[in-house]
DNA sequence: AATACAATTAAACGATTGCTTAAGTGTCGT
DNA sequence: ACGACACTTAAGCAATCGTTTAATTGTATT
Protein backbone atom coordinates (compact mmCIF):
# COMPACT_ATOMS: atom_id res chain seq x y z
CA UNK A 1 0.00 0.00 0.00
CA UNK A 2 2.94 2.42 0.90
CA UNK A 3 4.46 1.63 -2.79
CA UNK A 4 2.64 3.76 -5.31
CA UNK A 5 3.55 4.85 -8.23
CA UNK A 6 2.28 8.18 -7.51
CA UNK A 7 4.09 11.35 -8.85
CA UNK A 8 5.26 13.69 -6.18
CA UNK A 9 6.34 16.16 -8.52
CA UNK A 10 8.41 16.46 -11.77
CA UNK A 11 12.09 15.38 -10.70
CA UNK A 12 14.10 17.73 -8.56
CA UNK A 13 17.25 18.35 -10.18
CA UNK A 14 20.21 18.95 -7.94
CA UNK A 15 22.24 19.01 -10.97
CA UNK A 16 23.76 22.78 -11.93
CA UNK A 17 21.52 23.49 -15.06
CA UNK A 18 18.01 23.28 -15.56
CA UNK A 19 16.64 23.04 -12.40
CA UNK A 20 13.15 24.95 -12.61
CA UNK A 21 11.27 23.81 -9.12
CA UNK A 22 11.91 24.20 -5.94
CA UNK A 23 14.01 21.22 -3.79
CA UNK A 24 10.82 20.65 -2.08
CA UNK A 25 10.10 17.56 -3.99
CA UNK A 26 13.76 16.29 -2.90
CA UNK A 27 12.66 16.44 0.41
CA UNK A 28 9.27 15.00 0.10
CA UNK A 29 11.02 12.09 -1.04
CA UNK A 30 14.11 12.10 0.92
CA UNK A 31 11.15 11.94 3.73
CA UNK A 32 9.17 8.77 1.85
CA UNK A 33 12.15 6.59 2.14
CA UNK A 34 11.65 6.55 5.65
CA UNK A 35 8.68 4.13 4.55
CA UNK A 36 11.15 1.31 3.45
CA UNK A 37 13.68 2.10 6.49
CA UNK A 38 15.27 -1.39 7.57
CA UNK A 39 13.12 -3.19 5.26
CA UNK A 40 15.91 -4.78 3.61
CA UNK A 41 16.64 -6.45 6.65
CA UNK A 42 14.01 -9.20 5.44
CA UNK A 43 15.78 -9.68 1.69
CA UNK A 44 18.99 -9.56 3.41
CA UNK A 45 17.99 -13.20 5.33
CA UNK A 46 16.27 -14.54 1.70
CA UNK A 47 19.84 -13.40 0.09
CA UNK A 48 21.50 -16.08 1.07
CA UNK A 49 21.44 -18.91 -1.25
CA UNK A 50 21.57 -21.81 1.91
CA UNK A 51 18.39 -19.89 3.56
CA UNK A 52 16.36 -19.59 0.91
CA UNK A 53 16.91 -23.65 0.06
CA UNK A 54 16.17 -24.06 3.60
CA UNK A 55 13.41 -21.99 3.50
CA UNK A 56 11.92 -23.67 0.18
CA UNK A 57 12.28 -27.43 1.88
CA UNK A 58 10.44 -26.46 5.04
CA UNK A 59 7.56 -25.04 2.28
CA UNK A 60 7.22 -29.01 1.55
CA UNK A 61 7.47 -29.95 5.07
CA UNK A 62 8.30 -30.17 8.42
CA UNK A 63 11.99 -31.46 8.86
CA UNK A 64 14.46 -31.62 11.41
CA UNK A 65 18.31 -30.54 11.67
CA UNK A 66 19.65 -33.06 11.10
CA UNK A 67 17.35 -33.57 7.93
CA UNK A 68 18.08 -30.76 6.65
CA UNK A 69 21.97 -31.07 6.97
CA UNK A 70 22.06 -34.33 5.15
CA UNK A 71 19.35 -33.24 2.17
CA UNK A 72 21.62 -29.78 1.60
CA UNK A 73 24.67 -31.69 2.42
CA UNK A 74 26.12 -29.16 4.82
CA UNK A 75 27.45 -29.56 8.57
CA UNK A 76 25.01 -29.69 11.22
CA UNK A 77 25.90 -26.40 12.52
CA UNK A 78 26.52 -24.38 9.42
CA UNK A 79 22.71 -25.55 9.15
CA UNK A 80 22.12 -24.58 13.07
CA UNK A 81 23.84 -21.45 12.30
CA UNK A 82 21.02 -20.34 9.30
CA UNK A 83 17.99 -21.41 11.89
CA UNK A 84 18.92 -19.30 14.58
CA UNK A 85 18.87 -16.30 12.07
CA UNK A 86 15.47 -17.30 10.38
CA UNK A 87 14.36 -18.59 14.05
CA UNK A 88 15.37 -14.63 15.16
CA UNK A 89 13.26 -12.86 11.53
CA UNK A 90 10.31 -15.16 12.92
CA UNK A 91 10.73 -17.18 9.68
CA UNK A 92 10.42 -20.48 10.95
CA UNK A 93 9.08 -22.27 14.03
CA UNK A 94 10.56 -25.48 16.20
CA UNK A 95 9.23 -27.98 18.39
CA UNK A 96 11.04 -30.42 19.83
CA UNK A 97 10.26 -33.93 20.04
CA UNK A 98 12.69 -36.06 21.99
CA UNK A 99 16.23 -35.46 21.04
CA UNK A 100 15.13 -33.87 17.36
CA UNK A 101 13.96 -30.36 17.18
CA UNK A 102 11.44 -30.11 14.25
CA UNK A 103 11.29 -27.20 12.02
CA UNK A 104 8.55 -25.45 10.04
CA UNK A 105 7.66 -22.27 8.17
CA UNK A 106 6.44 -19.46 10.34
CA UNK A 107 5.35 -17.15 7.99
CA UNK A 108 2.81 -17.57 4.75
CA UNK A 109 4.35 -14.26 3.04
CA UNK A 110 7.58 -16.04 2.64
CA UNK A 111 6.07 -18.41 -0.04
CA UNK A 112 4.43 -15.59 -1.21
CA UNK A 113 8.00 -14.09 -1.97
CA UNK A 114 9.79 -16.89 -3.26
CA UNK A 115 6.56 -17.47 -5.90
CA UNK A 116 7.03 -13.78 -7.04
CA UNK A 117 11.00 -14.00 -7.10
CA UNK A 118 10.49 -16.69 -9.39
CA UNK A 119 8.06 -15.27 -11.74
CA UNK A 120 10.90 -12.32 -11.82
CA UNK A 121 13.96 -15.47 -12.20
CA UNK A 122 11.81 -16.76 -15.18
CA UNK A 123 11.26 -13.61 -17.50
CA UNK A 124 14.61 -12.54 -16.71
CA UNK A 125 15.97 -16.37 -17.92
CA UNK B 1 3.39 -22.20 -8.93
CA UNK B 2 6.56 -24.32 -7.91
CA UNK B 3 6.10 -23.51 -4.43
CA UNK B 4 3.24 -25.84 -2.76
CA UNK B 5 2.48 -27.37 0.57
CA UNK B 6 2.13 -30.74 -0.61
CA UNK B 7 3.53 -33.48 1.76
CA UNK B 8 6.27 -35.31 -0.25
CA UNK B 9 6.34 -38.11 2.14
CA UNK B 10 6.98 -38.28 6.00
CA UNK B 11 9.86 -36.80 7.22
CA UNK B 12 12.59 -38.65 5.99
CA UNK B 13 15.28 -39.33 8.76
CA UNK B 14 18.64 -39.29 8.77
CA UNK B 15 18.94 -39.25 12.62
CA UNK B 16 20.17 -43.14 13.97
CA UNK B 17 17.04 -43.52 16.20
CA UNK B 18 13.46 -43.85 14.46
CA UNK B 19 14.19 -44.56 10.95
CA UNK B 20 10.97 -45.64 9.44
CA UNK B 21 10.64 -44.88 5.72
CA UNK B 22 13.45 -45.25 2.94
CA UNK B 23 15.40 -42.72 2.07
CA UNK B 24 13.78 -42.11 -1.32
CA UNK B 25 11.88 -38.67 0.12
CA UNK B 26 15.39 -37.02 1.19
CA UNK B 27 16.42 -38.02 -2.49
CA UNK B 28 12.95 -36.20 -3.69
CA UNK B 29 13.74 -33.78 -1.64
CA UNK B 30 16.83 -32.60 -2.80
CA UNK B 31 15.85 -33.27 -6.28
CA UNK B 32 13.26 -30.18 -5.70
CA UNK B 33 15.73 -27.97 -4.25
CA UNK B 34 17.03 -27.15 -8.01
CA UNK B 35 14.23 -25.76 -8.68
CA UNK B 36 15.09 -22.18 -6.53
CA UNK B 37 18.79 -22.66 -7.53
CA UNK B 38 19.88 -19.18 -7.61
CA UNK B 39 17.07 -17.76 -6.69
CA UNK B 40 18.19 -15.84 -3.89
CA UNK B 41 20.71 -13.80 -6.71
CA UNK B 42 17.39 -11.44 -6.68
CA UNK B 43 16.95 -11.00 -2.84
CA UNK B 44 20.62 -10.46 -2.60
CA UNK B 45 20.38 -7.44 -4.59
CA UNK B 46 17.49 -6.35 -2.68
CA UNK B 47 19.18 -7.09 0.51
CA UNK B 48 21.40 -4.03 0.56
CA UNK B 49 19.42 -0.96 2.27
CA UNK B 50 21.18 1.60 0.09
CA UNK B 51 20.00 -0.69 -3.19
CA UNK B 52 16.15 -1.39 -1.72
CA UNK B 53 15.90 2.84 -0.92
CA UNK B 54 17.25 3.43 -4.49
CA UNK B 55 14.32 0.86 -5.86
CA UNK B 56 12.00 2.73 -3.70
CA UNK B 57 12.59 6.24 -4.65
CA UNK B 58 12.19 5.00 -8.62
CA UNK B 59 9.14 3.41 -8.15
CA UNK B 60 7.71 6.99 -6.86
CA UNK B 61 8.87 8.72 -9.88
CA UNK B 62 11.70 8.95 -12.87
CA UNK B 63 15.07 10.19 -11.57
CA UNK B 64 18.68 11.14 -12.20
CA UNK B 65 22.15 9.79 -10.73
CA UNK B 66 22.40 12.74 -9.18
CA UNK B 67 19.11 13.30 -7.95
CA UNK B 68 19.36 10.43 -6.24
CA UNK B 69 22.81 10.50 -4.95
CA UNK B 70 21.68 13.72 -3.13
CA UNK B 71 18.43 12.61 -1.85
CA UNK B 72 20.59 9.79 0.25
CA UNK B 73 23.23 11.95 0.51
CA UNK B 74 25.80 9.74 -0.97
CA UNK B 75 28.22 9.69 -3.34
CA UNK B 76 28.18 9.71 -6.73
CA UNK B 77 30.07 6.76 -7.30
CA UNK B 78 28.32 4.57 -4.91
CA UNK B 79 25.18 5.50 -6.17
CA UNK B 80 25.93 4.42 -9.80
CA UNK B 81 27.99 1.04 -8.97
CA UNK B 82 24.71 0.18 -7.03
CA UNK B 83 22.92 1.16 -10.52
CA UNK B 84 25.42 -1.15 -12.20
CA UNK B 85 24.26 -3.81 -10.00
CA UNK B 86 20.52 -2.96 -10.85
CA UNK B 87 20.86 -2.86 -14.19
CA UNK B 88 22.40 -6.09 -14.73
CA UNK B 89 19.57 -7.83 -13.19
CA UNK B 90 17.16 -5.97 -15.12
CA UNK B 91 15.58 -4.02 -12.44
CA UNK B 92 16.05 -0.72 -13.64
CA UNK B 93 16.26 1.01 -17.20
CA UNK B 94 17.80 3.90 -18.00
CA UNK B 95 17.77 6.73 -21.20
CA UNK B 96 20.33 9.58 -21.77
CA UNK B 97 18.92 12.87 -21.68
CA UNK B 98 21.93 14.92 -22.53
CA UNK B 99 24.42 14.97 -19.54
CA UNK B 100 22.34 13.57 -17.39
CA UNK B 101 21.26 9.58 -16.97
CA UNK B 102 17.64 8.80 -15.70
CA UNK B 103 16.58 5.64 -14.47
CA UNK B 104 13.41 4.03 -13.33
CA UNK B 105 12.05 0.31 -12.53
CA UNK B 106 12.48 -2.14 -15.51
CA UNK B 107 9.79 -4.72 -13.35
CA UNK B 108 6.74 -4.86 -11.95
CA UNK B 109 7.41 -7.58 -9.89
CA UNK B 110 10.04 -5.63 -7.52
CA UNK B 111 6.63 -3.09 -6.66
CA UNK B 112 4.90 -6.59 -5.30
CA UNK B 113 7.88 -7.96 -3.66
CA UNK B 114 8.37 -4.62 -1.31
CA UNK B 115 4.93 -4.68 -0.22
CA UNK B 116 4.74 -7.72 0.58
CA UNK B 117 7.95 -7.64 2.54
CA UNK B 118 6.22 -4.57 3.97
CA UNK B 119 3.39 -6.96 5.26
CA UNK B 120 5.97 -9.52 6.63
CA UNK B 121 7.62 -6.03 8.68
CA UNK B 122 4.60 -4.30 9.87
CA UNK B 123 3.64 -8.31 11.16
CA UNK B 124 6.96 -8.93 12.75
CA UNK B 125 7.09 -5.19 14.12
C1' DA C 1 39.12 23.18 -29.52
C1' DA C 2 38.73 23.79 -24.73
C1' DT C 3 36.32 23.78 -20.44
C1' DA C 4 32.66 22.12 -17.40
C1' DC C 5 29.67 18.83 -15.73
C1' DA C 6 27.14 14.15 -15.29
C1' DA C 7 28.24 9.70 -14.89
C1' DT C 8 31.11 5.46 -15.06
C1' DT C 9 34.99 2.65 -13.96
C1' DA C 10 39.09 0.96 -11.25
C1' DA C 11 41.85 0.22 -7.32
C1' DA C 12 42.08 -0.09 -2.31
C1' DC C 13 40.54 -0.29 2.17
C1' DG C 14 37.41 -1.57 6.14
C1' DA C 15 33.53 -4.16 7.53
C1' DT C 16 30.41 -7.88 7.28
C1' DT C 17 29.31 -12.67 6.41
C1' DG C 18 29.30 -17.76 6.21
C1' DC C 19 31.77 -21.74 7.15
C1' DT C 20 34.84 -24.78 10.10
C1' DT C 21 36.50 -26.67 14.38
C1' DA C 22 35.75 -27.19 19.10
C1' DA C 23 33.28 -26.88 23.24
C1' DG C 24 28.83 -26.72 25.57
C1' DT C 25 23.33 -27.90 26.43
C1' DG C 26 19.65 -30.82 26.57
C1' DT C 27 17.34 -35.31 26.16
C1' DC C 28 16.99 -40.24 25.91
C1' DG C 29 18.45 -45.17 26.83
C1' DT C 30 20.86 -48.37 29.68
C1' DA D 1 24.54 -41.71 36.74
C1' DC D 2 26.77 -42.50 32.64
C1' DG D 3 27.20 -42.45 27.69
C1' DA D 4 25.25 -41.47 23.16
C1' DC D 5 23.03 -38.51 20.21
C1' DA D 6 20.63 -34.09 18.35
C1' DC D 7 21.48 -29.62 18.53
C1' DT D 8 23.40 -25.08 19.89
C1' DT D 9 26.93 -21.74 20.80
C1' DA D 10 31.58 -19.58 20.42
C1' DA D 11 35.87 -18.42 18.34
C1' DG D 12 38.68 -18.01 14.20
C1' DC D 13 39.43 -17.67 9.38
C1' DA D 14 38.66 -16.88 4.36
C1' DA D 15 35.84 -14.64 1.18
C1' DT D 16 32.57 -11.27 -0.22
C1' DC D 17 30.72 -6.66 -0.18
C1' DG D 18 30.10 -1.55 0.02
C1' DT D 19 32.36 2.58 0.32
C1' DT D 20 36.01 6.06 -0.80
C1' DT D 21 39.38 8.33 -3.76
C1' DA D 22 41.10 8.99 -8.20
C1' DA D 23 41.10 8.56 -13.00
C1' DT D 24 38.22 8.11 -17.32
C1' DT D 25 34.35 8.53 -20.62
C1' DG D 26 30.70 11.10 -22.69
C1' DT D 27 27.97 15.20 -23.63
C1' DA D 28 27.04 20.01 -23.89
C1' DT D 29 28.56 24.93 -23.78
C1' DT D 30 31.49 28.81 -25.04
Amino acid sequence: MAVANVAIRPPADCCDTYNPSSTESRDALRARLLEVAGLSELFKVLGDETRARILYLLSLQELCVCDIAEIMEMSLPAVSHHLRLLKAHRLVKYRREGKQVYYSLDDDHIVGLISLAQAHYAEAR
